[in-house]
DNA sequence: CCGACCGATGTCAGTTGCTGTCATCAGCCT
DNA sequence: AGGCTGATGACAGCAACTGACATCGGTCGG
């Protein structure tokens, strides 16, 4: 233990997280932040490069995760289907966190340099997902095509999820929206 | 006529261009920007929401192309037929300024706030796409989905574009990314 | 047990993107 | 002639972000 309290970065992300609640992200100083979490504003920028990424702080591990679960996939697996099975996965770890999924898009979709943020930690994960189908041995525009179909299947499933006043099954969506993405790409 | 120097806005633009290609984006000041236009900072500030925007003044005009020629597709076209022949068209365009493109993309992938803007316009144009898509009667999830799929088509097909050594067929290169995206997802 | 080292934080000054406000100055209209 | 308008300049100011240096506890080798 140091001499300060515990969980520096912790309690920068939950202060940033109320504060763009209560009065939403412009509105909302570092500073204010900092001050919450009882630190100062140079120190929120040590834990975070900017004030958008605190909200992103768990996109690395997701990406780890949809990564290993796409190189663990069986041999016989087709490369979009690989993706979508990867992308249920992750939607199950999602299913039970709706509420807060639901805060935190609320957030993001009422500001356009935080919806810029999230494309590219999506774009990011289409580039990481693409570089491991290559090394299933997906040769390159197919790999590439089957990851940025995933994402948008799983965009597209996430955002009826997130809208629906019901709760639905979020692997359900992705598996409807795999399908209705294949019904929409049938060759003539 | 005004007092000025006529063309302000577009002063402005070869100078950013300019100086971006010269030191990089992030190097670059609007101060210096203003100035090597005869302008100042805050004028550009007035012509331009923003450092980056300056950019993607194109982005505008692009997208009213896309939307009416997907909206002027033959009834018969499938949706994701309609999008790809729009994405072509707008390829052909492309085809005899591929030198610029080449440039402006270079900038663009040197830095990541460049990036993050591109995708919100993409992402938008995929919003328009799926709107009009809507408008001729396709129901909502596939709406939705071919836009996406056609902009994935489109943007893999401009990455091959940009990077090839000889000088490819930007339209030809769009079908056959699309013919993948077919094979891709053609489902079990 | 002591002093050297280290890692997380604080302090402070500075740059830059971006905004609000008011002044200026031609041309245009009546 | 006089007033209106639209584009620009001038200036002050805020907030995001950065670099440099100080500080303070804990740790570790001696």
């Amino acid at each position: 233990m140091g001499r300060w309290e515990p969980n520096a970065r912790g309690r920068l992300e939950q202060a940033a997280l109320e504060l763009y609640i209560e009065r939403g992200f412009e509105q909302t100083t570092v500073a204010e932040i900092a001050k919450r979490a009882g630190l100062t504003e140079r120190t929120f920028f040590r834990h975070f490069a900017d004030k958008r990424e605190v909200l992103f702080s768990g996109a690395g591990t997701l990406q780890e995760l949809l990564v290993t679960a796409v190189a663990d996939a069986p041999d016989s697996a087709a490369p979009i289907d690989a993706v979508a099975a990867a992308m249920q996965a992750a939607g199950a770890l999602l299913q039970d966190r709706r509420d807060s999924a639901r805060q935190r898009q609320a957030i993001i979709a009422a500001n356009a340099e935080l919806q810029e943020r999230e494309l590219i930690k999506l774009a990011s994960l289409g580039s990481a997902l693409a570089g491991t189908l290559r090394r299933r041995g997906v040769s390159d525009p197919a790999a590439s095509l089957a990851a940025e179909a995933g994402i948008a299947v799983f965009k597209i499933a996430f955002e009826r999820w997130i809208s629906e006043t019901s709760q639905p099954d979020l692997p359900r969506l992705i598996r409807e929206s795999l399908d209705e993405l294949k019904a929409v790409t049938a060759g003539k």
